[in-house]
Parts: structure tokens; C-alpha cells; sequence
DNA sequence: CTGAAAGCGCTTACAG
DNA sequence: CTGAAAGCGCTTACAG
């Protein structure tokens, strides 16, 4: 009756706000969302809080919903399908009004099925095929295409690449901005010089190991994420290199703590906050029953020059 | 009925499994918590999940609870008491079973009354006054003594510190690890030698820049957290020095990314999955209904030592 | 052993 | 305009 649902006399509601006060009632929201059918909750499904491009991520989601009041279940998927859809039944059974995901790649028909059902789902990070859902993503290709350009310009012919998961649509998008420019550059992509990191710090390093091995080496390495790269300097240091005297180094996402070491990092910084936000806002506008065809949303990546490129071909200064 | 609650003949069983296939049924998990008064849901209030340290928590928090069948409801408090208050509250209405916070300290009495009333809560990072609830923290005093001492063993003696938030229990400790070993060593703390850094990058960074413009400076700085740290950095390369020669450093925290980038940081690391970890089975206990007094788990930290403390005084080498 | 009723704490129509 | 009943989808005692 508190609910501005109707009228209510001044005499009735200062009454009422009195036995409030006096047996300190609070509502209980799990009866309101039974009867409501809304539980003012979001899940939130990403691969690793503890990525710090996730976490980021996440923060954006959290401001924007938790000033509309509404709550962020957080669900890691450590990029398991299997746990990715046991979480999406859970969030599904405990009736969240919406879901922010990350998404595998690998279980497209049970979001597809479930958005159908009712639940407003916006994709972050990733595309998936056919771009039925709201997404928000990063221009990956331009970003990569920019990193390898920037690679380019230095000097550099023979630049190495650690690519991401494949079914993970930023691979294939980095990798492809990588090509083309080289391409534009006259040069042709080389197989050799693509190497799977796995998306992970131990397969960045084994990527770079590979790559670092080859004969001859190549003078730069793209690294198309940030665990990636912290495996890719691990590799550096092992085989005693120094970035960027014998090898330059581009990476992907960036972070404050990159901006007071050494090497300086170059690196296609994503605007990993502004993801979130948006996110938050597209789901917003979902939970809200806009209605329209799904919003595909490319936010700007952007080039940070440091110093890891040098200032031209590594080897040509020693 | 499927709840294991009692013994279902095989005939019985078999019918309600079809219809459960046929219906595509899935039980709604409101009208169950409503009724059974236990939600399988828990609060995670922490300062900021974009910080690492926090991320990682929450992490192993969310490894054990989730395996455990248990949702987590993510809030950041920004360090905001009001915010706390505000999440503290909804987190109560929204039933979860249990809270793991990482407590701002300024509302030490609604987080007992909470308690009192039936919620089981276990503090993280920080103690509170009284020890009335289940705790886990590092050994913050031991750490910054390591740290210090360590400084001090390289022919240090005049060390700014900086320090934290006041009404953090990690600030007192921290600063008192610090005085301790200094006063072991036969030095009598400087009070203009320990600035506030107010426990972020734009206050650590402000007090580097004092300490770094007294006469005579610092010989080396301590910095009590990782966002002070970036904001000590941030300070030394404005004012054009260059750490470990002009100035050493310790610190508090520890990331992978710490361990590839120079200068490599001589800091105390803190367990943090563990800690996260530890906070989740604490509460599973306390929910499980476990009566005993208060545990408070005291976790070591580690020095980590790399090059940011130099081989010996740093203007000795210059 | 099993079916049917009561009730968790709200909100939402429905009477008056 | 306002009170009282119905009902959200479960679980938990209670009969049979």
C-alpha cells in the first residue's frame, strides 16, 4: 500500500509510517519478487573476476544497476560451456529480471531460447553468430589492425602474433585486423608466425616460447590480450631478451599499472568501464520492454603509444 | 517431493521425472526460498571490485560457495559508509544467507545488529572493534615490519611511509609494523616522514610527491597498498626519478603483472584467493548453524623481494 | 507410504 | 477511496 499505488490518506500514512518506525518493518523482497514477478536482480556472467578487464567490466554494470536498485548476481565461467550453462539455468531458476554475459561461444541456442523466453540478455565483449541479442563490443579488428600498423611503421616485416581461444569471436576479429594489415603493407600473412595462446598467461608464454624459438626470430610479437601478454614478457624473460632492444612487443588491453612500468606498453587500450556501462544500459532499456531489433554496439579501441614498439627495429639498435 | 524428503515408490518416480522432461519444468527458486526461508544466496560487500586485490576475494569466495550451490550478490561500497549502510540493508531485505564484507568501519553496530538478528557474517581484509564476528585478515603488522626491516637491512634510515585510510584496521597495523621495526633498529619514527595516501592512487600519489620534495628525501618510501603504489610511481616519474637509484621502494600487494615489468617490485604479498577462500568456509560453517565463538583467521603475508629496494642505499650507487 | 491443505509475505485485482 | 481476499510457486507439517 506504501507502493504510490494509489491514494492514500495523510492521516492513514502517517499512521502507518509510525508502526513502520515502531516494529522496524522492512519489506521482504523475496515475497514481493514471488508476487511481483520481478526480482529487481541482473546476473552477471563473465569469464574471470579476476581478470582485471572483467572486473572493470563488472564495476561499470554494478554503478549503473545499483543506482536503479537493482543487484548483481556474479557468476564466473573460467570460459567452461558447461559451467556457462549451469549458471544461465541457475540465474534462469532464481528468476533474474535480466543477464549481462560473457559469452563462450559454445551454448548460442540456450541464450537464443532463453531470450526468447522472456529474459532480456545483452552480450559483452563478444559476438555471437546471427546478432540477435544486444551486444557491446570493441572494435577488435580495427584495434588490431592499428596495433599491427603501428608495428609496421616501426620497421618491423616479420611480426609474430599470439591469437586467443578460437569459438571466441575477438580471435578472429584481432587476427584479421593483424592480416589485413599486413596485407595493405604488401606482405602475406605467414602461418608460421600465428601462434594459439589459449587466452591464457601459461599459453601466451608457450605461444611466445614458440615464437621466440623461431629461426629467425621475429623482431615484434603481437599479443592480442593482456594474460597473454604477462605469459608473453614471462617468455622474454626466460630466454634472457630484453623488449624492446630485441623484440617489440604490441599488446591488447591496458591498465594503470602498465602506465608507471617498465617497458612502457604499447597497447590497444578498450574502454573496459564504458563496456559495462552500456551494457547496463542496454539491458535497462530491454527490462523496460523496449521492443525494437537488437542493438549492436562498437565502442572505439585505442591506440597507446609507449614504448615497447621502440623507436624503430629492435635489432638495428644493438 | 523430489527433495529427498521422504521415500517415493520407483513407479512414482518415474511418472514425475517424464513429466518434468515433458513439461520442461524448472523449479522456481523464489517460491522455494520464500517457503523454505533460506535462499542459497549470499552478499559480497567489498570497496571496489575494480581493484585486483578485491577481485581476487571475491574470487575464491565464489569457487567454494558456487560449488557449494550458492549464488553471490556482488555490491561495491566505494568505501562509502552510507553506501554500505544502503547495501547492507537491501542485502537483509533481499534475504541472503550469509555476508562476507569487507567492512568500510565506520558501521560497526547495524553489522552486529545484523548478526544478532540472525545473519552470519564474516569480515575480510579488516578487523573491527571487539572481534565479535568471524574475521580473516593477513598479518598486516608482521608484513609491513618484513617490509620495512628489509628496507632498513639495504642502509636505509630516513623511510617515508605511506599509509592508508584512518578507520581501516590495516592502516594502524601497517603503520605499526613500520614504526616497530624502526624503533628495533634504534630509529624514533619521524611523524613529517608518514603522509596519508588516503588508500588510493590519487592520495598516494599526492603524499609521494611531499615525501619526494622534503629536504633532505626519503631515501626510500613504503607504500602501504597497490593503488598508492601506482600513485607513488606516478610521482616518481613526474618528478623525474627513477626508482631504485634515486629512490627505493616497498610495497604492499602483489600481482603476475608485478613480476614481468620494471623495476620488479619488492612488496608483501597477501594471499588473497585464500583469503576469499577461507571468508567463503567460515561462513559456510556459521550458515550450516555452527555456534562457537568468533574465529579470526590471521593469514601470513609474504615478502617478495625484487629489485625496486636496490642492492644497498640507492644515491650511494648514483 | 502418500495425498491434500496450509502458509511463507507480499501485490494485485476485486468488492464495497 | 479503502478493506479484505486471492494467489505467486513452492515446502512443510498433517491426516489418512
Amino acid at each position: 500500500m506504501l507502493n504510490k499505488t494509489r491514494f492514500v490518506s495523510p492521516a492513514t500514512e502517517v499512521r502507518i509510517r509510525q508502526a513502520i518506525q515502531d516494529l522496524n518493518y522492512e519489506p521482504d523482497h523475496i515475497a514481493r519478487s514471488l508476487r511481483a514477478r520481478r526480482t529487481l536482480t541482473v546476473g552477471l556472467l563473465v569469464s574471470d573476476i579476476a581478470n582485471p578487464f572483467y572486473a572493470d567490466i563488472v564495476r561499470g554494470a554494478e554503478d549503473v544497476l545499483s543506482e536503479r536498485h537493482y543487484s548483481l548476481i556474479l557468476c564466473d565461467t573460467d570460459e567452461a560451456p558447461e559451467r556457462e550453462l549451469a549458471s544461465l539455468r541457475l540465474l534462469r531458476q532464481k528468476k533474474v529480471d535480466g543477464l549481462i554475459i560473457v559469452p563462450t561461444g559454445a551454448n548460442v541456442a540456450p541464450l537464443y531460447e532463453a531470450n526468447s523466453a522472456g529474459l532480456p540478455i545483452v552480450l559483452v565483449d563478444r559476438k555471437l553468430p546471427g546478432d540477435l541479442l544486444d551486444t557491446v563490443v570493441v572494435g577488435d579488428q580495427a584495434g588490431a589492425y592499428q596495433a599491427t600498423c603501428h608495428l609496421l611503421e616501426h620497421g618491423h616485416r616479420r611480426i609474430g602474433v599470439i591469437i586467443g581461444k578460437a569459438s571466441i569471436s575477438t580471435t578472429d576479429h584481432r587476427r584479421k585486423g593483424y592480416e589485413q594489415a599486413l596485407i595493405e603493407h604488401g606482405l602475406s600473412p605467414d602461418p608460421t608466425l600465428v601462434r594459439d595462446g589459449h587466452s591464457s598467461i601459461e599459453g601466451g608464454a608457450a605461444a611466445a616460447r614458440e615464437l621466440l624459438d623461431l629461426a629467425p626470430r621475429p623482431t615484434a610479437i603481437f599479443s592480442t590480450n593482456n594474460l597473454m601478454t604477462v605469459g608473453l614478457f614471462l617468455a622474454i624473460k626466460q630466454r634472457r631478451l630484453c623488449c624492446p632492444k630485441d623484440i617489440a612487443v604490441a599488446s591488447f588491453d591496458d591498465m594503470v599499472w602498465l602506465s608507471v612500468f617498465s617497458p612502457g606498453l604499447t597497447t590497444i587500450a578498450q574502454p573496459n568501464y564504458e563496456i559495462g556501462k552500456r551494457a547496463a544500459e542496454l539491458l535497462w532499456d530491454r527490462m523496460a520492454g523496449k521492443q525494437d531489433s537488437p542493438r549492436i554496439i562498437v565502442l572505439p579501441p585505442q591506440l597507446i603509444v609507449r614504448e615497447s614498439c621502440g623507436h624503430g627495429l629492435p635489432q638495428s639498435d644493438a
